[in-house]
RNA sequence: GCCCAUGUAGCUCAGGCGGUAGAGCACUCCCUUGGUAAGGGAGAGGUCACUGGUUCGAUUCCAGUCAUGGGCACCA
C-alpha cells in the first residue's frame, strides 16, 4: 500500500490508494483548502491523481510558480465556459497559459466588441462565484471525438484527429461546458479570483497566415490580488516610458502621414542622434574599424549578383527617374556594397582581418501592421560593419567583438546582457567542416567574453551560424539588439578574396556584426530604459539657467555663455515668470540641472544648483558645478538610476 | 498584409440621437519682480483625418481611403 513521501522528508502510508487532494487533506484541513494540484514523483498531476505505490509527493498551491500557470490555464477554460453560456454557437480554439496570463481563440459569426469582453468578463466573475468543481475525464479518443462532434466543435476535433491514437486524453468539465487539455487544472473555481481580460485582437488559426483569422481574448491573472495591482500599475509604469510619448513631450522627433516609418528628428532628439553616433564612432576607431561610405541607390544587377534580388525584393524599394528606364534598387543592406570596396584592388592576407564600418542608412518596405514608433521603421540607419578575415581569425575577432559591444552597452547602462547561439539549420550552404569550425569559434569566443550563451539549436541563417545578443533594460524587458553572423556565402557570389601567404588565391570569410542593430530602434528603447531622464553625457540639453528676476538676465547669460564655451549644452530662461513655473518647466523636460540665479548668486558669482529629481545642491562656484557635471559625463550612463520622483506629473 | 479599436486646437481630452464646437496646458499681449514643481488678467487659435453618399443642411448617419494604437503574421 502506497507510501508517501513529502518534501519534508517525513512519510506518510495509507492502506489504499489515495488521491493527491486525500494526502494533503491528510496533512491538514487548510492545506486541502489551498491544494491546486501536485507532484507525484516530480510529474505534475492533478489534485485528483490517484496515487498507487510508494511515491515522492508535493501539493502545489498558488505560491507555488506550477501552481499560478495551473490557474491561468484554468482562466482559460472559465473563459470558455462563459463564452459558451453567452455565445452558444462560438467554438473555442486554443487557450494556453502565456507570460503573465491567459487568451483563447475564438471563431464566432461576427466580430467580438468590447462591450462583449465586458460581458464575458463579468459573467467569469459570476461563474467562479457559485465555487464549483472541476471534474476530470480521462476518455478515450473516440469519446473525446464524439464529445466535441456533438457540440459542434470543429477545431477541437482538429486537435483531437492531431493526437497519437495510444496518447490518453482528457476532458475537463466546467459544469455544462467541456474542454481538453493535458492539464492539470484546479479541482475548484474558489482559486479562480484575481484577473482581467486585457485585449481583444484577431490572431491566425495555428499561427499561420494562410489560415482564417481568430479572434483572441487576452486576459491577465493571478494568484492574489496584490499581484495582479502589481501587474496593473507595471504596465502603467511601461506606459509612461513609452517613447512615442516621451520623444512628443521632450521634442525628439515626429511621424507624419506623409513620410510613414520615417523619422522628423528635431533638433533634441538629432543632438541626441548624434552623441551616440559619435560615441560609437570613436569606439570603432578605437577598435581598429575604417568607416566607409556607400551609395543609397544601387543598380538591380548588384542585388541579383547578392542574392537579395532573389530573397528579399518584396522588402525593397526601388527607385526611377522620369526620363530613364532604370532598374535601382534603394539599399536594404550594407554588405554587397562593402563588398564592392573590399574587392577594390587587390587584397593580401596582410590586410586581414579589415574592419569595414559604415552608418548605413538602408531602406526596407516593412509590412503595414509591423511599424511601431522607433523601434520598427522603414528607413533606419544600422551601425553595420563587416569583418573579412580568414577562417583563423574568426575566434579572435568575435572575442573584441563581444568585448567592445560589452563595453558599449554598459556605457549606457545596461548590464544585463545575454547570448543566444544560433547554429546550422537543415538548409544551409557550406560543407559541415566549415561549419565545425565557425561554430565551434563562435561559441568559444562568447563564453570567453564572460556572456551567457544559450542554444538556438538550427535557427542559424543559411550561409552560417550566428550571435543575437539581447540586453534587459531598466524595467525588465528584453531586446535584441547587437548580432554576429559568420558568412562564407556572400564573399563567394561576390567573388571577394586575397592573396594568400603562399601566393595563391583564397576567400575571406565575412563578419556582419552591429551593436544597436539600428539607431532608430537603440535610440527608442535608451528613451525608455531611462523614462526619458537621460543621462548627462546625453542629455540634448545638459543644464538650464533660470534667472530669478529680469534683473538677472545678464549674469544668467553670462553664466550660460561661460558654460557653453566649456562644451555644455546649456539653455537660459530669462522669461518673465516665477521661479517655480520655470523650475517646473525645465524638470518636465528632464533635464538633469537647472542653476537659479539671483541677486545672492550675482553678488556671490556662484549659480545654486538643482537637479530634475528634485535635490537642492545649494550654491556653488561655476567651476564646482563645471567638475560636477564633467565627473557625471565621464562616468556615461554606468550611473545608478534616479531614484522616482513622485512629484513629476505627468 | 490580416482582425479589432481610434482619429475634434500645438499637446491632453470633453462634446454632440443632424443646425459648422468646448476645457486645461502651450502660444501672444498686459499686470506682477517673484528664491526651488503651475502668480493674475486679456486675446488669438479648429475644413471636427481625407474622399464620396444620404439630407434643405453632415464634424455628427452610411461607405470607402489614409494614418495611429493593440494583437496576429512578418522581421537572412
Amino acid at each position: 500500500m502506497p507510501v508517501v513521501t513529502l518534501p519534508d522528508g517525513s512519510q506518510k502510508s495509507f492502506d489504499d490508494p489515495v488521491t493527491v487532494m486525500q494526502v494533503a487533506e491528510n496533512i491538514g484541513a487548510g492545506l486541502a483548502k489551498a491544494t491546486i494540484a501536485g507532484y507525484i514523483d516530480d510529474q505534475l498531476v492533478d489534485a485528483c491523481e490517484t496515487i498507487d505505490h510508494d511515491a515522492r509527493v508535493r501539493i502545489v498551491t498558488a505560491k507555488d510558480e506550477a501552481g499560478l500557470e495551473i490557474i491561468r490555464h484554468s482562466f482559460a477554460h472559465l473563459m470558455g465556459h462563459a463564452i459558451k453560456q453567452l455565445y452558444p454557437d462560438a467554438q473555442m480554439a486554443i487557450g494556453p497559459v502565456i507570460e503573465e496570463g491567459f487568451y483563447y481563440d475564438i471563431a464566432y459569426k461576427r466580430p467580438f466588441t468590447p462591450e462583449d469582453v465586458e460581458a464575458i468578463e463579468a459573467r467569469m466573475r459570476e461563474l467562479v462565484e457559485k465555487d464549483y468543481d472541476v471534474v476530470r475525464e480521462v476518455v478515450s479518443k473516440e469519446k473525446a471525438r464524439q464529445t466535441f462532434a456533438e457540440r459542434g466543435e470543429s477545431y477541437k476535433l482538429q486537435i483531437v484527429d492531431e493526437i497519437p491514437d495510444d496518447e490518453i486524453i482528457k476532458l475537463y468539465y466546467h459544469e455544462e461546458y467541456t474542454d481538453m487539455c493535458r492539464g492539470p487544472h484546479v479541482p475548484n473555481t474558489r482559486h479562480l479570483r484575481h484577473f482581467k481580460l486585457t485585449k481583444l485582437a484577431g490572431a491566425y488559426w495555428r499561427g499561420d497566415s494562410s489560415n482564417e483569422m481568430l479572434q483572441r481574448i487576452y486576459g491577465t491573472a493571478w494568484a492574489d490580488k496584490k499581484s495582479l495591482n502589481a501587474y496593473i500599475k507595471r504596465i502603467e509604469e511601461a506606459e509612461k516610458r513609452d517613447h512615442r510619448k516621451l520623444g512628443r513631450k521632450l521634442d525628439l522627433f515626429h511621424f507624419q502621414e506623409e513620410a510613414v516609418g520615417n523619422v522628423f528628428w528635431h533638433a533634441k532628439g538629432w543632438t541626441l542622434y548624434r552623441l551616440i553616433e559619435n560615441y560609437l564612432r570613436d569606439k570603432l576607431d578605437a577598435a581598429g574599424y575604417e568607416e566607409v561610405r556607400t551609395p543609397q541607390l544601387v543598380d538591380r544587377s548588384l542585388w541579383e549578383a547578392s542574392g537579395h534580388w532573389d530573397k528579399f525584393r518584396q522588402n525593397m524599394f526601388t527607385a526611377h527617374a522620369l526620363d530613364e528606364d532604370l532598374a535601382i534598387a534603394i539599399k536594404p543592406m550594407n554588405c554587397p556594397c562593402h563588398v564592392q570596396i573590399y574587392n577594390h584592388g587587390l587584397r593580401s592576407y596582410r590586410d586581414l582581418p579589415l574592419r569595414m564600418a559604415e552608418f548605413g542608412s538602408c531602406h526596407r518596405y516593412e509590412p503595414s501592421g509591423s511599424l511601431h514608433g522607433l523601434m520598427r521603421v522603414r528607413a533606419f540607419t544600422q551601425d553595420d560593419a563587416h569583418i573579412f578575415c580568414t577562417e583563423d581569425q574568426i575566434t579572435a575577432e568575435t572575442q573584441a567583438f563581444c568585448e567592445l559591444l560589452l563595453e558599449v552597452y554598459r556605457d549606457f547602462g545596461f548590464e544585463d546582457v545575454r547570448v543566444k547561439f544560433s547554429d546550422r539549420p537543415e538548409v544551409r550552404a557550406g560543407e559541415d567542416a566549415v561549419w565545425d569550425r565557425a561554430e565551434t569559434a563562435l561559441r568559444g569566443a562568447a563564453e570567453a567574453a564572460g556572456l551567457d550563451v544559450t542554444l538556438n539549436p538550427g535557427e542559424g541563417a543559411f550561409y552560417g551560424p550566428k550571435l543575437e545578443f539581447v540586453l534587459t533594460d531598466a524595467i525588465g524587458r528584453d531586446w535584441q539588439c547587437g548580432t554576429l553572423q559568420v558568412d562564407f556565402v556572400l564573399p563567394e557570389r561576390l567573388d571577394a578574396e586575397y592573396v594568400a601567404e603562399s601566393g595563391e588565391r583564397a576567400r575571406p570569410v565575412m563578419l556582419h556584426r552591429a551593436i544597436f542593430g539600428s539607431f532608430e530602434r537603440f535610440i527608442g528603447i535608451v528613451i525608455e530604459h531611462f523614462a526619458g531622464s537621460l543621462p548627462v553625457w546625453l542629455a540634448p540639453v545638459q543644464v538650464s539657467v533660470l534667472a530669478l528676476t529680469e534683473k538677472q538676465a545678464d549674469y544668467a547669460t553670462e553664466v550660460a555663455n561661460t558654460l557653453k564655451k566649456l562644451g555644455f549644452r546649456v539653455e537660459s530662461d530669462l522669461r518673465n515668470e516665477t521661479i517655480g513655473l520655470k523650475i517646473r518647466e525645465h524638470a518636465m523636460q528632464r533635464i538633469p540641472y537647472v542653476l537659479v540665479v539671483g541677486a545672492r548668486e550675482a553678488e556671490m558669482q556662484s549659480v545654486a544648483v538643482r537637479t530634475r529629481a528634485g535635490e537642492d545642491l545649494g550654491s556653488m562656484s561655476l567651476e564646482d558645478f563645471r567638475a560636477r557635471l564633467n565627473a557625471e559625463i565621464a562616468y556615461r550612463g554606468r550611473t545608478i538610476l534616479e531614484p522616482e520622483d513622485t512629484t513629476y506629473r505627468h
